[in-house]
DNA sequence: CCTGGTTATTCTCACTCCGAGATTTACTCG
DNA sequence: CGAGTAAATCTCGGAGTGAGAATAACCAGG
């Protein structure tokens, strides 16, 4: 850290990837740009850091407000900065990203301030403005690691889910079939992962089975042993 | 993103946690201040973005710049950005952090244009400026977390080593004894974790013992199965 | 009400992996 | 040469895993 003299005129967005799963799939929350440049195409919802405002502050309020979303995520953390020199047209942009992981929402209300705002399966995005595509993607791997060796699985539910809806996440985040009676076993073996609430669901499925019993998320913070993705090799080397 | 218009002026700073063995300790590379604020007190080295210049080509610069040491890190990642608006007294300040790792280097020489740099055991620093002890903190942790599933331990060896070097590495930045045979079992049983030079160590150790075959790192990106550190409880919860 | 299909949960079994300890072998030092 | 040290390998009991099966509860439709 040097003199404060001469440096380049930087600007600092905050921008978020705010991830849910809908309908089987993956999404993410995205808005319709009403400004140049990339205006009429999408972007993550974003934009400059407020003064006197702390990156995960104005990342909360980001997303609150473009998204139109009342709730607040379940979880939020820091993904990455990204400050390619080109990457934004007018000037000299570095974006620090944050990453939200939310249960399943209504759709965001566009309102007055709002820009429209919608969730979008994250495998079947339209084109992104900037360098977005590449931090949803970074988002996307993120959040399937942290599956593996966090209770962040739990972020997608609601406040009490059945095992099956949990292994439902995983697969979805994942996207890959898991075996139901190892992950029932794994799942309940981690200590303070899940914790019995001693209820069950009101009926059976949709399609018959018994009622499940409910859980909700404990208290541990990192899975103890962890829940491993099927082996990639194409990931290894 | 919205319109340019109103925003709060801010500088973007790149400090490198530089970490090496020396000694069988950890060490992170640390510069004394020449300015205010915080003059003669230790910092990381790192300074604005230049103009035109990427977060991570800013960061190599900064390390190869202030530290005065010519040989390139064997690794360096982005490892986050730290934006508290009090962080630094003069002004808004967001700073964007960048990981490296290294073989043991020869200390620093203080050039003409390079403060006073050296090697510190991470475990015994002085007060460092700004909010770098966190950041410092934040780089071992990840530093720990990333060897048991990517073979960066690698970073801090020289081309070739043994299996005991490399499991000194381990015992050094976990801070645990790990168990000799157990150790070289699962080494050499992750694919792509390393390669057999086929030579061996010129004598055997100071105190005694067979020469040790000599490896280099292969290319594996991943290990697979992880090298698990031994169970920490208190870090589960 | 009875039947077939569906799902939650538990169990079995063979296999792999792991930690702890012991063994064998090669080398240094005094 | 003898004691001590370290590299590399092996053993063994326990824990964890994947694949499959068994049991039981529940839905929908006849």
């Amino acid at each position: 850290m040097e003199d404060f003299g001469l440096y380049a005129p930087v600007a600092v967005t905050v921008d978020v990837v705010a991830l849910t799963i809908r309908d089987r799939r993956l999404h993410v929350l995205i808005v319709e740009r009403d400004a140049e440049p990339y205006a009429g195409s999408w972007a993550l919802p974003g934009g400059f850091l407020g003064p006197g405002e702390d990156l995960a502050e104005a990342a909360r309020r980001e997303l609150a407000e473009e998204s139109g979303l009342g709730a607040r995520p379940a979880h939020i953390e820091q993904l990455g900065s990204y400050g390619d020199p080109a990457r934004d047209p007018r000037m000299r942009v570095v974006s620090v990203s944050y990453l939200a992981f939310a249960p399943d929402l209504p759709d965001p209300r566009a309102g007055a301030d709002t820009a429209t705002a919608g969730w979008h399966a994250v495998d079947d995005l339209p084109p992104l403005a900037f360098d977005h595509a590449r931090i949803v993607a970074d988002g996307v791997e993120r959040a399937r690691a942290k599956l593996e060796y966090t209770p962040l699985a739990t972020a997608f539910a609601g406040a009490t889910f059945t095992v099956s809806e949990l292994r439902l996440i995983y697969e979805t985040v994942w996207g890959t079939r898991l075996h139901a009676g190892n992950f029932h076993r794994k799942v309940l073996s981690v200590p303070g992962f899940v914790e019995a609430t001693g209820g069950t669901t009101e009926t059976g499925g949709t399609r018959g089975g018994p009622r499940a019993r409910l859980y909700r998320a404990g208290d541990a913070r990192l899975l103890h042993p962890p829940l491993l993705r099927p082996a990639r090799e194409e990931a290894i080397r």
